[in-house]
DNA sequence: GATTACAGTGAACGACTGTACACTGAATAG
DNA sequence: CTATTCAGTGTACAGTCGTTCACTGTAATC
């Protein structure tokens, strides 16, 4: 659970010095660490600046040394968690092999990184939704995403006759899915990530058989 | 806004006589009712008891005449927006004429119970995802309602020969680009709504031009 | 070596939270 | 007509919340 804090409070124990500025960044780390593992069962708009500085081992007021408030706070945890998503989409951006190859090749990248950055997935697709002020950005950043893939999708063969729109369209299908299959994940219990990912390929397949036949009217 | 309270409250003006029975539901409604305004820009673990029973017109006390906790509303409020969604599936079970034309009267209907009952769509899309014990029973509700459909699909003919398994794959990418549609519509500025539906019915048409062309793997 | 900058401290505040308890008054039951 | 039931009241209490303010001790600067 939140251990975190109190391994990092261990850094007395190793002897290279720590300049203030490394101190200040660890103890800002250690808060949103903090935060994000107490985000495991609650909305963001739960947690009080008291626990959250708690749990980093800092008194409350000293917060502020570091946020605003907490929703400064909930702003940096989007970007941190933006970064993990950017680093999946970059890591997927792939040869176009066959379709297949390219399927299964995609949602292993989502399994893989979703395993890898469980809170930082938990946290955007509940807050994507979850109203107020966080899921606004998160919503630029999926559209940004959305893009991107649009953009990929657009050096596809059979795409390249696709309007931008159409492409749009069928980047935020996919993306959907992928979302959908992400909270699948999150959600599911230990053995039955090979069902979950063995779906999602099958999705990935259905929408992707449509292509050839598409007409935009 | 939250104006449903004084208008219930004028129940004193018109002379039939009000039963005790009666006036206790119209409290309780008057809570949910309150809690759904309310609900409108924040997630339901937010809410106060105090500030519900305020809106309500009563005194925080008299809370726990109608539910034991905060949490019994929301699975109240749970069952009062499913009874919206099963509504809405329920419109949208139309003979299977044409593909388009199925598809456009499906998106039709959404688009018009979305409308109708923008916080009974906005309640669940956001506490589904949202974490808290609310989600799971929303994930049991969207389960039902993506089985349903299944069910329903298994009566085209292009349909007859699949698994139960790749139907309910089927169900669960169509119910989830709903819910994207969904969102869209609630987060629309206006003006924006033939162009969601549109969008709608291109992404619902692509996963059916597939189906001809499937197999199971 | 003296001075400054600043991350973290600790007490105090007013506002708000859920809940316990004893109560009132009117619709209902006998 | 009387007794009972019970939705709603009002007070009170112990917690938690965000934020204020004056402070301390040490790393960084001159």
């Amino acid at each position: 659970m939140s251990n975190a804090v109190d391994i990092r409070r261990l850094e007395a124990v190793s002897e290279e010095p720590v300049s203030r500025q490394e101190r200040k960044q660890r103890t800002r780390q250690a808060l949103l660490d903090t935060a994000l593992d107490l985000l495991a069962d609650r909305p963001f708009a739960t947690l009080s600046l008291r626990e959250v500085a708690k749990g980093a081992g800092i008194v409350p007021t000293a917060f502020y040394r570091h946020f605003a408030s907490m929703e400064e706070l909930g702003v940096a945890l989007v970007e941190e968690a933006t970064r993990t998503l950017r680093g999946m989409m970059r890591s997927a951006r792939t040869d176009p092999d066959t379709y297949q190859g390219m399927i299964s090749a995609s949602v292993a990248t989502v399994h893989q990184f979703v395993r890898a950055h469980e809170d930082h997935f938990r946290f955007l697709t509940r807050e994507r939704y979850g109203g107020g002020p966080l899921a606004r950005s998160i919503a630029v950043e999926l559209r940004m995403f959305s893009g991107d893939l649009a953009i990929d999708l657009a050096r596809f063969a059979p795409l390249r006759a696709w309007s931008t729109e159409d492409l749009h369209m069928l980047a935020d299908l996919i993306v959907s899915a992928m979302i959908t299959t992400t909270v699948e994940l999150l959600e599911a219990r230990p053995g039955e990530d090979t069902k979950i990912t063995g779906t999602a390929e099958k999705r990935l397949r259905l929408i992707l058989l449509g292509i050839p036949h598409w007409k935009s009217a």
